[in-house]
DNA sequence: AGCGATGTTCGCCG
DNA sequence: TCGGCGAACATCGC
């Protein structure tokens, strides 16, 4: 599931219960999920830390430890974050059990283990080489960055905006909602993108994403105009009442 | 039983 | 050089 606002509530809910306390120990029964280190190797590197911060780019959220390092996750398809009371069982598909001294616990469920766990020395060095764009909730970003950021290329808009590079955060599922409530047409080349369609999309990108945000980013809560809750099947388009056509676009 | 899925990466090709 | 496309990854669920 996980794009920008399910990351924001993962990450929301990492602040409201893990910060602060301090690592017992930790569970790690799939290795698979662990980028540039092993159980061991991150369960050394944790046990004692406490957990002091939290930094949001895009689809990724970084972890940091009171030693001043990081740990970069991020969540795939099918990850996401909970955390535990003192007794509770972990829930299924727990690939990294994080336990404090005080019992409380933090899971990181992933069904498909195609998400990444991974220690992070330097955090500026990452982001630096990891040539991830910017955070489009980041305040600095405004619609000027965007523009310079878009105009150059030649690409359809879908893949595009999905881009990581380009401007971190976006999937299919924000994308198409985006593109639908802008009255873009995925495909359309950017070269082809007129000035008003670009002040659309990146307002209606920012106000989607904040608006999902704010309903948790839950798609039975957001608002009924939106495509997203209409989506499935043999749904009608909540604009014009026709039918939904599928198309493929950007290998979707 | 088969295929798609809210993601990322890599190799191939125009 | 840029960008589209399909496959692969791992696993569940419709």
């Amino acid at each position: 599931m996980p794009e920008l606002p399910e990351v924001a509530r993962f990450q929301q809910a990492l602040e409201g219960s893990s910060l602060r306390r301090s690592i017992a120990r930790i569970h790690a029964p799939a290795p698979e999920i662990l980028a540039d280190t092993s159980p061991i190797g991150l369960g050394r590197r944790l046990a004692g830390r406490r957990f002091s911060g939290t930094i949001r780019r895009g689809k990724n959220l970084f972890v940091e430890t009171d030693d001043g390092r990081h740990l970069r996750f991020h969540f795939g398809m099918t990850g996401a974050l909970r955390p535990l009371g003192p007794r509770d069982p972990p829930p299924e598909y727990t690939r990294l059990l994080v336990e404090f001294d005080d019992g409380h616990q933090l899971a990181l469920t992933m069904p498909r283990k195609l998400g990444a766990v991974e220690p992070l020395d330097n955090l500026e060095a990452y982001l630096a080489e990891a040539g991830l764009g910017p955070d489009p909730l980041d305040p600095t970003f405004g619609y000027a960055d965007f523009l310079t950021r878009l105009q150059d290329l030649r690409g359809m808009i879908r893949s595009t905006l999905m881009n990581q590079e380009v401007i971190a955060g976006l999937g299919s599922l924000y994308t198409d909602e985006i593109l639908f409530q802008a009255r873009v047409y995925p495909r359309k080349p950017i070269p082809n993108l007129k000035q008003p369609a670009f002040g659309r999309l990146f307002h209606t990108m920012r106000r989607v994403l904040q608006t999902a945000i704010g309903r948790r980013a839950q798609p039975d809560r957001f608002p009924d105009h939106w495509l997203a809750p209409h989506r499935n099947q043999e749904m009608s388009c909540p604009r014009c009442g026709r039918p939904i056509e599928r198309i493929k676009a950007a290998g979707r």
